[in-house]
DNA sequence: ATTCATTAATTAACATGTTAAACGATATGG
DNA sequence: CCATATCGTTTAACATGTTAATTAATGAAT
């Protein structure tokens, strides 16, 4: 219990600020997510995919903010259970190409909306403005500590 | 590839956002903390028993921003390694009470100014004003969605 | 073409996140 | 008191996060 002044309170850190502010937000939206029968970073590959069409892995991988060992075991699922489909790049022997089936996209179909609607809730309850603002301060933040060669 | 109007776009999302945003700081930290023999929640662990002194596990997984079933594993981890002790409550055989041990608080003494050096380069790089004010928006967002009675 | 370094993806091992259920201890109403 | 509900913590099972190492394919340089 000591007195410290070299560490910022616990509660006043940005990773525990960011930690539970996004775990406030998920809240609202895991349940649901449930409901169909996929997590939240399963749904974050889904969307992606829906997003941008057949995508290698790399690509998917960053796009869906999930380490590359981590995309390979949520793959191996979702391709199991048929939402995506995966072939290797004739090109390039090394790199995988992920699409969504049919599969894939119904469930996006499913879920989208009901996301969408939460995600308004969010937003009335927030603000939309100050969401809007919240997005660009965080993108500000996020190139400022973009690796970039200095 | 739908083109869609009722998903934002994925990166445009307020968790991938926070996700990201996150993942960038704590890129900086962790290396260190790894080289301590820390994980990133062990260390909010030990550091919230340094701020708190001795804490029952529920007030301590709040405070760490830890669901209680973490905190078990995480607490027999830091126990068999000497970094905290664990009491019953003499008024409430439910309650664990948890405090930090000589080992702990060396521990916190060997790491802390180590976390303020790279959360001060954080700050330069950033801006310590842009932060405060990070720091503050989340606060109230979190405020907006606490499930308070409504 | 052969060697060597690099790249994309994967595997392995351990720690944590998530949901559900179990457990003992405590409060509460009858 | 006693039965029951609730509470604090723990266990279990599966999914993901994290670091390190591996594998196969490609690229670069002889």
């Amino acid at each position: 219990m000591t007195e410290r002044k070299d560490l910022a309170e616990t509660r006043r850190s940005l990773p525990m600020s960011l930690l539970r502010t996004r775990e406030l937000v998920m809240e609202r939206f895991r349940p649901m997510l449930g409901a169909h029968g996929v997590t939240e970073q399963q749904w974050r590959v889904i969307r992606v995919l829906d997003e941008r069409g057949t995508t290698d892995a790399s690509t998917l991988s960053e796009g869906a903010a999930l380490l590359p060992q981590s995309l390979t075991r949520i793959l191996r699922g979702l391709d199991e259970r048929g939402f995506v489909a995966m072939t290797r790049d004739p090109n390039d022997g090394r790199r995988q190409q992920i699409s969504l089936t049919d599969a894939g996209a119904a469930l996006v179909t499913a879920v989208a909306p009901e996301s969408a609607g939460i995600y308004a809730r969010l937003e009335a309850e927030i603000g939309a403005r100050r969401i809007e603002k919240l997005l660009d301060d965080l993108e500000e933040i996020c190139a400022a500590l973009q690796p970039r060669a200095e």
